[in-house]
DNA sequence: GAGCACTGC
């Protein structure tokens, strides 16, 4: 294999690989458990590094209208620090102190240690709020941790926070979506209440940013509030920055000598070096995507095998992990290894924000990742494997150091690593259909959303598409203001603005049943399971209809739900339970939403007889069709030539209907493998959503078949017929 | 003719 270098390092080590400084040092097995664990949690506490800084961050909460907060791994920040703020009296006079995280698990779990550390029980003093599940209890909590979304939705009834003393956004560096909204309508509130505190936790990377973006020390307060009655003194309007240094250990960074176009042979090759020189710890190795990592598990099997005859202490496990995963199979990623066994991990960007894996001494980073990307100009997505930044390879290589000194392996040289690899990661915001973001803020009061301050501004061509999008859809007006009700009520919904929409048109045509499943069933990952492919098509097969995959899933709906929604059954036909459960979560959410905007429910199908059914089935993909007509799609004569390679010979092209031209226009769809409609060719199809992979193709999944009649019915705003022969016009 | 990084309301 090529060997590797380390930063700065010249003439190559025998293998590339040396870790005599690990030798000797700590022979034992990587010790995995927290070794505070008997400490009164009291003394735990104090232990933090953070418990250092604990006076001197009150006094720069208390002084400063924000405060960034630079706290690495272990620096016990999220934990601590929303204590310090109730201790300090920060939830006195019934306010609460809120910290946002930017995914559930997280919120749970931190909520949980902080009602034991403060002995009390989670829903009481402390508590969390995530969809579906409110543990917190009026006037009794004080410490709410939340995801960013919630927090956000929640400002649609209390648009200034006023529950809330002090807003703590944690994680602000992973710049996700909500994160940035919620930063620039934080900004925006802290004008109206100069009392609200917002403490920003980040990574070094993205601090000055955030210290910069909330700085407001030269702006002209407005004159209205300048009156306003001195409450003791005001704070400083120039955000204050401090650092909490964390707990970790130190990661040594190696290097390809040369570089490799082949990052599944390099990583295996990795593993196997790392594995040879029979030191303990797990491994972790970074790839981008399902196939990869059942691929280079096989390779590791192989190799595993092979390496059995050569007396090694330790034998190797590969195994997979990403989050099309079903749980069952996950447990074998988080189970500690048993003695005698090496685990190597074989991972999604999952492993790298979203799970924590203990045990891990050497990561291997194949330094690549699908990054999804929205082109305003065509309004399609793609999902194409690209390098990742620098700031995200410092995180891969993080997760090397959390029990012991560790090792990463970058697959590039070192010169690649420096001159190709961006130092950060362009923001969500940056690179997503942003209709569901301009539709909230519009809700919020952000009447102009050009001049809204943004952290990092998004394109101007998405937020024209954005309105033209919403426009289209009947929620804005011509003069982009809500328009009533149905931009009030789209917006009210928890769902993508087309999902939404075709919601309402359902209770107007009276089949709400049918369309909150559909609705349900999309906002899900994955309806079927990964794995055997013939199987899994079998399967789908039982359940296919004509009109396309949004039909289908009302028989799959109704099968599971007839089995008593019984796992046994999803197993058995290939059919994802998690999904399955979550979409009917979901459903049962926007039923009650359905209610609480007094609109009409009833089904169109139910009772319906044969001689009716395709009548009534009609309305259904009518209702569905009134949120998705803007992703219109007409079949061609065109068959693809050699679009990337000769496999692409002879499949059915179709093109966008809205383009007149340009980019749009341009683009070469077909209908996705995934989808029941995968052989037939209908003339005319609806599509969910479409995205561009590496072939070069955009692939359509979730399509429905329609006829061309419904978009000029459906759209006149949008669709005209014009006629194929021009004597033909009267 | 072959396939879905990761979150969130």
């Amino acid at each position: 294999m090529a060997g590797f270098l380390r930063p700065g390092e010249r003439a190559p080590v025998a293998f590339g690989l040396s870790f005599d400084s690990d030798r000797g040092e700590a022979g034992g097995a990587a010790p995995v458990y927290n070794k505070n664990e008997r400490l009164a949690l009291a003394e735990q506490r104090r232990r933090l590094p953070i418990y250092a800084h604990r006076t001197e961050l009150l006094y720069l909460v208390e002084t400063h209208a924000t405060t960034v907060v630079v706290g690495e791994t272990g620096s016990g920040k999220t934990t601590q620090l929303p204590q310090y703020l109730h201790e300090a009296g920060w939830t006195q006079g019934g306010k609460l102190v809120a910290c946002t995280q930017p995914r559930r698990v997280a919120a749970m779990t931190v909520a949980a240690r902080v009602a034991e550390e403060m002995g009390c029980r989670l829903g009481q003093e402390v508590g969390y709020a995530i969809r579906f599940e409110d543990v917190s209890t009026p006037g009794v909590t004080k410490i709410r941790f939340c995801t960013d979304g919630v927090l956000l939705r929640e400002m649609m009834s209390d648009p200034l926070l006023l529950k809330y003393s002090v807003v703590m956004v944690d994680e602000a560096h992973e710049r996700s979506l909500a994160t940035d909204m919620l930063l620039g309508l934080l900004k925006k509130v802290q004008r109206r209440r100069p009392d609200l505190r917002v403490v920003i936790s980040s990574a070094t990377i993205e601090a000055e940013k955030m210290a910069r973006f909330f700085d407001t020390s030269n702006v002209r307060r407005p004159r209205a509030h300048a009156e306003l009655p001195a409450e003791g003194a005001a704070p400083s309007r120039s955000p204050a920055l401090m650092s909490v240094e964390g707990r970790t250990h130190s990661v040594q960074v190696h290097y390809l000598e040369a570089p490799t176009n082949d990052y599944l042979t390099a990583a295996v090759e990795a593993a196997v070096a790392i594995h040879r020189e029979d030191l303990p710890g797990d491994i972790l190795i970074f790839l981008t995507g399902q196939d990869e990592c059942e691929t280079v598990v096989r390779l590791l099997e192989d190799e595993g095998r092979r390496l059995q005859r050569s007396k090694l202490k330790w034998r190797l496990k590969p195994v997979a992990l990403y989050a099309g995963l079903p749980a069952a199979h996950q447990l074998g990623v988080f189970e500690p290894a048993p003695r005698g066994v090496r685990k190597v991990v074989v991972a999604t960007n999952i492993a790298e924000t979203s799970v924590t894996l203990e045990g891990i001494v050497y990561v291997v980073d194949s330094c690549f990742a699908k990054q999804r990307c929205y082109n305003p100009l065509t309004g399609l997505e793609s999902l194409l494997i690209a390098p990742i930044s620098k700031a995200s390879a410092a995180q891969r290589a993080g997760r090397a150091g959390r029990v012991r000194p560790g090792h990463c392996f970058r697959l590039c040289t070192e010169e690649d690593y420096e001159s190709k690899l961006p130092a950060t990661t362009v923001p969500e915001m940056q690179r997503s259909d942003l209709s569901g973001a301009v539709l909230q803020l519009k809700s919020l009061g952000v009447d102009n959303i050009m001049t809204f301050e943004w952290l990092a501004p998004p394109p101007a061509e998405t937020m024209i598409r954005a309105l033209e999008t919403l426009h289209a859809l009947g929620a804005l007006d011509l003069d982009a203001r809500l328009s009533r009700p149905v931009g009030t009520q789209v917006a009210d919904l928890p769902l993508d603005p087309p999902l939404a929409r075709m919601l309402l048109a359902s209770s107007e045509l009276g089949c709400t049943a049918e369309v909150l499943t559909v609705v349900a069933m999309l906002s899900v990952q994955s309806v079927w399971a990964p794995g055997g492919k013939r199987e899994v098509d079998e399967a789908k097969a039982r359940f296919s209809v004509a009109e396309g995959d949004l039909i289908s899933y009302l028989n799959v709906w109704k099968a599971w739900g007839e089995s008593g929604r019984s796992k046994k059954w999803a197993v058995a036909h290939r059919v994802m339970h998690r999904s399955m459960l979550r979409a009917a979560d979901i459903r049962e959410q926007l039923q009650a939403h359905l209610r609480r905007l007094g609109l009409r429910q009833g089904s169109a199908l139910e009772g319906v007889s044969l001689l009716d059914h395709a009548e009534a089935l009609t309305t259904v993909r009518k209702a569905l069709a009134a949120g998705m007509f803007i992703n219109a799609a007409k079949l061609t004569e065109e068959l693809a030539v050699k679009l990337s390679d000769q496999q692409d010979m002879g499949a059915s092209v179709y093109r966008l209907v809205r383009s007149a031209g340009g980019d749009a226009a341009a683009a070469k769809l077909r209908i996705h493998h995934s989808s029941v409609l995968f052989r037939c060719r209908p003339q005319w199809v609806l599509f969910y959503a479409a995205e561009q992979n590496d072939s070069g193709w955009y692939e359509m999944r979730d399509v429905l078949a329609i006829e061309s009649a419904w978009l000029t019915e459906l759209a006149p705003h949008m669709y005209r017929l014009v006629p194929l022969n021009p004597q033909l016009r009267r």
